[in-house]
DNA sequence: TGGTCATTATTGCGAACACAATCATCTGCA
DNA sequence: TGCAGATGATTGTGTTCGCAATAATGACCA
């Protein structure tokens, strides 16, 4: 065991430093944080941040209905995760399904009075969460860096 | 359904502009992403970046051991949550548990040899995999900014 | 037209993990 | 000393979601 503090640096890589370091594990630790707060505040409303994101993409898709691809796509789900995530939605009245009568291997998912008005009714303290938490704990040079940092970090990764 | 495009604004909440949308976007849309990508640069060490941070944390710890609830906090998990990751790790022989003398209560997560060199195998490519998709594609300045960022976000949750 | 391949959605299965209940042990105080 | 409440770990249960297999349909091309 005495060999396992020798020192683990070696071969090309180079390892964080002091700065590196804090600004990956305040992201990585921070971000958790922030969702769980965020979710927490969701609570009274009856919807989890999963369910909110689906409402707010169908809120603004054209129609207000959108195919279970798209929107797995969009909410970064695979396609069984989609029709998971949908399946919660639609035993609580806010989506329904639809067949394309284009395509009809699609499905539709379709925003339906209720679920229009539960979306209303999350949408203040959900805005005022992300506020609260987050976008106005910033300035305005803050959030153009942070807005600039993760748009070279994503572009990287579509590579 | 008319009704439904009326303007949902009207209390006291200010919504998103475009700069503060953006930055909340581009943040969580991307966090997710990178994480994807990082979790994927692992997979040849045959490590998930939740064991992996498992060995890191127990590798900095004093004798290589930790109680489970003292890990469990620094992983974000719950206790039955550390129990359960754990369980993998020592079906792998990375780590084992060893009851305190001190405390009868408590169960000690203590590092292997075998989870030393796993960790060695496994730590180039992680920081490699780290640079690549994050830190290396910002300078100095950026590094600054956002760790000063994500620290008020944390302070502030932290009230 | 017919066949091959691509696309879309769902289901079975399994992994990860939170919550609540449970049990063992410790701490502090009367 | 003895008991009440706090602390530490685990297990049963349920939820979420990914992977692989499956089925249905569409698109393209010979």
């Amino acid at each position: 065991m005495v060999r396992m503090s020798s020192n683990i640096a070696a071969a090309q890589t180079r390892f964080l430093n002091d700065l590196e370091m804090a600004a990956w594990r305040t992201f990585i630790e921070t971000h958790y944080d922030l969702m769980a707060a965020i979710e927490a505040d969701m609570a009274p409303s009856g919807l989890t941040l999963g369910d909110y994101q689906v409402l707010v993409t169908l809120s603004e898709a054209d129609e207000h209905r959108m195919r279970m691809c798209d929107l797995a796509s969009i909410l970064q789900l695979t396609p069984s995760g989609a029709t998971r995530r949908l399946d919660g939605l639609v035993r609580s009245g806010w989506v329904v399904r639809l067949n394309s009568d284009v395509d009809r291997r699609v499905m539709l998912a379709v925003l339906t009075q209720a679920g229009w008005d539960k979306l209303h009714e999350a949408l203040h303290p959900h805005v005022n969460s992300v506020r609260e938490h987050f976008i106005d704990l910033l300035d305005e040079n803050e959030l153009r860096a942070l807005a600039s940092t993760f748009a070279k970090v994503r572009e990287a990764l579509e590579r």
